[in-house]
DNA sequence: CCCTTATCTGAACAATGTACAGATAATAGC
DNA sequence: GCTATTATCTGTACATTGTTCAGATAAGGG
């Protein structure tokens, strides 16, 4: 039943969500530079003109799906930490892993999606709400870089680099193979030789 | 003098050209995504069907703009490297990081111009024209990577990890400070732990 | 029950990408 | 040097877009 409103004509009840829902699903088939917001009113059943008491503009509305798919990457990679259970050297490793991979997996399976959350769009939007260090995705790599720390299973003097290092190596090889620049066969070679770079494994 | 063609009125006489330099200039200014067909045919002076006899359409006017702009990115890095003289192992080094520090340089400089080469209108020209093993950027980073490596001022055992970890750690923090996701203070680290990472400094 | 207020519609405008028929100039053949 | 062919560009047209704004419609409080 979701909201209850489903039998709204004129007042639709929940606008706000269903315009950033429709968003995602438009821009999710087509990606973010055909995506009209004429459409996403044409598909919830409504005026252009409606979008405009939610949304200053077209970009707006971007910035809003964008930072939700930040808080759904968030999720997923939660929802996947969460199988891995134990505390030992093992489990580590293998959250430290689950980030990495679970980051590229997203990217590939919503390639439209994922450009969408490193465009302008999301520029002010994601800068203004929180610093970097505040988000989950970041909160849970520093995690695990400290569980790796006390576990002594990753090089002392690599630390301090963990985060910068991790996160730009990953996003860059993700959004290289998104970019169709490189082979995604690629990616796991990359997060090898991140874990080889920073002490994890030999 | 140019081409020598300044005068000419209704045949162009090298509008191809003219239509990427122009698209160049305007994408430069006002991004990639405010960029028109149409504001380019005025500011050369012509008529908006006239680029059709060029190019299909909009996108692969950009994308021939971004295939320019990878040769312009290697025409950079490579007038960097020459002032770079010495084959030693400090020079092995410094021409290492030049690679990194360019890539970085030119796309804070012309952010808008980075995020068209690696948008979607790039996709298929880049990965077509050529595989990246035989791109310049790439050849001239295997190169020091391998007079690191004759140098011994390289971890052996990172070598294979070498391009990849490279160009996607690069990359990466490029793109997020570019996208507003990370503060440009941080590229130096980002660069410092990789050269660690790789054993190229302790 | 009415009146205020939030919500949405409808019509309008300028700008965009693109198609196509025709005009114009360059060039090749004689 | 003239003409026919061809490459190049114009003009007009159309559908679609983002955005604005006056007005219609419904919800809710007095």
């Amino acid at each position: 039943m979701t909201t209850a409103k489903a039998r709204a004509q004129y007042h639709h009840g929940d606008l706000e969500s269903a315009l950033i829902l429709t968003a995602r699903k438009l821009t999710k088939r087509n990606g973010v530079e055909h995506l009209s917001l004429r459409q996403v009113a044409q598909e919830i059943g409504v005026s252009p003109s409606a979008a405009y008491h939610y949304f200053p503009d077209r970009d707006s509305l971007l910035g809003a799906l964008g930072f939700s798919l930040f808080e759904e990457l968030a999720d997923y990679q939660e929802r996947e930490l969460a199988k891995i259970s134990g505390s030992g050297i093992k489990a580590a490793r293998e959250r430290f892993r689950t980030l990495g991979r679970t980051y590229f997996e997203w990217a590939v399976r919503e390639p439209h999606l994922f450009n969408l959350m490193f465009s302008d769009f999301c520029l002010i939007e994601s800068a203004s709400q929180q610093p970097r260090e505040e988000s989950r995705a970041y909160i849970n790599l520093t995690r695990a870089l400290d569980e790796l720390l006390t576990s002594g299973a990753i090089d002392k003097k690599m630390r301090p680099y963990g985060e910068l290092l991790s996160w730009s190596t990953v996003h860059g090889a993700t959004s290289l193979i998104v970019a169709g620049h490189l082979e995604s066969e690629n990616f796991d070679a990359v997060l090898d030789g991140l874990e080889i770079a920073l002490g994890i494994r030999k």
